[in-house]
Order: structure tokens, then C-alpha cells, then sequence
DNA sequence: CTCGGTTGTAAGCAGCTGCTTACAACGCTA
DNA sequence: TAGCGTTGTAAGCAGCTGCTTACAACCGAG
């Protein structure tokens, strides 16, 4: 996790640790529930680094959503962001986007945080609306991108049983089968 | 909301006082952003009568899910759960019950809370899974249970637009259509 | 009236939170 | 080598958290 050895005194090498570790913790934690120790930790940094770099823990929290937060959404064509952000959530192991996990683990969170959660989904929700020419389209978005949330909760959040341990393709083939009605084209 | 007049020194008003704050504030903050303080201050009450009846925060909140939790479950026939909990959910005003609510705003809480979250959800998913007798009927039950929560979440938490002012009728209307193919008797 | 348990109050505890400050160690530049 | 800005460290601040304690006010039973 951490480097003991090898070079010390390096600024960048430092920023990257912390915003390495501010992903994974928000993602499994959320905002409120990460504390700024717990990051400084994982990151095998002290903790007044991360406000020397970084200002405050909502700065922060911007920081690793600047940088991971639009990389799935560009590098996926819209007829496939529903069922890649599905995978992607339902993945469970590997480099996986963990950007939705984090917004609905921030969830509750005021300020920046909310700021920021509210212009993830309207992206998400905006290319989603793209699939269907339905005169309510984006409320059709919402409502797939809604799905895709409650899965994430229900089965990483809650763990419930059976969804929690369910082969990520039963789950992908029922949901995308159901949402045939919601995202489709009539022409 | 609190009785200043009238009388004092009543237990039973005051551990109700307590109750029905409590089910409000867990409701609209969830457990973990809800403080002790808060709920004696819209309760009208000193926060030290929390403990004595209660014993603690996470009793309390045992205490309101006891209460509210399988209303609106024990008072629903199975197929109508599904759409009766998502316009309970939907419902601007009124005295709708708000179990699911405080489910999902208090998702990544620990201990007795997480325990009583994974209860009631197995109790919905239960009931649900009736309504179908496809062979992964808990799967499909789930994931209806779950488009029901990220549909909460991202209107109620997120308030994210189109959705969050939308017609309940409309989004029923959408979902259950939807969700066909996920709950049907194939007989 | 007096007693004693019940109800309500005020103050405070220890622990954690985000954040700041004062300072030491380092290593590049001159 | 001397100086100095950069990087890392340790300690601590004020505010909030859940919870506890010591005590006052009340009221029915004797």
C-alpha cells in the first residue's frame, strides 16, 4: 500500500497517494463517514499534508471526482453505458470505476459534495437519454440511472441476499430486459 | 409541535414526543446525521430523558422501525406492495409511511441499524418474490425492491430533475410497465 | 404533612472531527 | 559549504458526538 523505501520528499508522489486513497475509502465509505485520518492513513501520509495540497476534505473530494468521475462516461459509447455502469458496479474485483459507489455512499452529504453528486448523475442521465425518443426521455433516464443505483445499494451497500452474491450476467440480462420498455425506439 | 401548555411530567407523551421525532429526523437525515440533540430538540424534550427511556441512539432507532416498519407491509396485499411502496415514496405530503426512506438514508450505518436495514428489506423482498414463480424469483424480487429504493434515492436524496418532480403517476405508470417482466405468473 | 419514587434539568465527560500551527529535516542552488 | 524554500512531523485547537451524573421539581401514597 504504502512505500516505505525509496524516495522521500516528493510532492506529487504524495498528492497521488492521497487522492489514491481518498477514492477508495469515499467509495466504500462515503463522504461523511471517511474521516481525513483514515485517508492520511491509508496513504501512509500525515494528515496536514492533505490540507497543505489540498485545502479541506470536500476539496479533496472534487479532486478524485475530477479525476475519475467522466472517465467511464467518455469512454463509453450510450447504447453501452447502461448495461458497462452496471457491470462496472456489479465487477468484483479489478480497476473497476467506482464513481457511482461513491455517489451513493455520499448520499446525505451537503455542500460540495452534494454539488458534485447532482452533476455526476445529470450526465449520466443526459447521454442515457439519448437511447430512447420518447417524448419524456429524460425522465426515462432518471429512472434506468435510479435502477442502477438501487442495485448498487441494495447489493454493496446492504448486501441483501440473493442479489448480493447473484452472477453479475443473470443480473444484467434481467434488468436490461425489464428496461427494454423504458429505453428503446419506437422509429 | 411541542406542547408547552398542559401537562408536564408525563412519561408516555414524552417517549412519543421522542419516538416521532425521531422517526422524522431519521427519515429526512438518516441515522448516522441525525444527532441525539436534534431529535430531544424537536421533541421538546432534554436529551438526557433519550437515554433513560431509550438507552441509547441505536435503541431509539430500533424502537421507531418496531413501530413503523411492517405497517405498511402488514397492511398491503402482495401485489399491490410494489406500486403502494413506490407511491408511499412518491407521496409529497401526508402522514405516508417513511420506513423505506430512513432505509436508504441510512445506508452505510453499522451495528443494530445495519442489522434492522437488512431486515425489512428481506421482509419487502419476501413478499415481493410472491409475485412471480420464475425459478430466481428472490433475484427479481430484489431487484424490484432495489429500482424502488434507487428511485427514492434519487428523487428524495439527490432531488435530481426530471425525476424529483415528477408525476407519481407518470413514474408508476413507467415502472410497473417495466417491471412486467420481472414479476409475472408465466401459469 | 411527609416521604419516596418518578420526571425533568443542567452540566460535564471522553472521544472524535476537520483543520491549524510551530517546527524539524531535507536537498537544491549559489 | 551556506542559505533557503520545500517537504514532512507532532501537537493541539475548537467544536461536535453519544452518553452520564448530580440534582431539583413534582406528585401520589402513607
Amino acid at each position: 500500500m504504502t512505500e516505505q523505501a525509496g524516495r522521500r520528499r516528493d510532492a506529487a508522489a504524495t498528492q497521488q497517494a492521497l487522492l489514491d486513497a481518498a477514492a477508495k475509502l469515499f467509495a466504500e465509505r462515503g463522504f461523511d463517514r471517511t474521516t481525513v485520518r483514515d485517508i492520511a492513513g491509508e496513504a501512509g501520509v500525515n494528515q496536514a499534508l492533505l490540507f497543505r495540497y489540498f485545502g479541506s476534505k470536500e476539496a479533496l473530494f472534487e479532486a478524485v471526482i475530477a479525476r475519475d468521475g467522466r472517465e467511464q462516461l467518455a469512454g463509453t459509447p450510450p447504447e453501452r453505458l447502461f448495461s458497462a455502469s452496471l457491470r462496472s458496479m456489479l465487477a468484483p474485483e479489478g480497476p473497476r470505476n467506482r464513481t457511482l459507489e461513491t455517489y451513493l455512499r455520499s448520499s446525505g452529504s451537503d455542500g460540495a459534495a452534494a454539488a458534485i453528486r447532482q452533476e455526476i448523475g445529470e450526465e449520466y442521465a443526459r447521454v442515457l437519454a439519448t437511447l430512447t425518443d420518447a417524448p419524456d426521455a429524460e425522465l426515462r433516464a432518471d429512472l434506468a440511472l435510479a435502477w442502477l443505483m438501487g442495485i448498487a445499494l441494495v447489493r454493496e451497500v446492504s448486501g441483501k441476499e440473493p442479489l448480493a452474491s447473484a452472477d453479475p450476467d443473470d443480473i444484467c440480462r434481467l434488468v436490461v430486459t425489464a428496461t427494454r420498455t423504458l429505453l428503446e425506439r419506437t422509429e
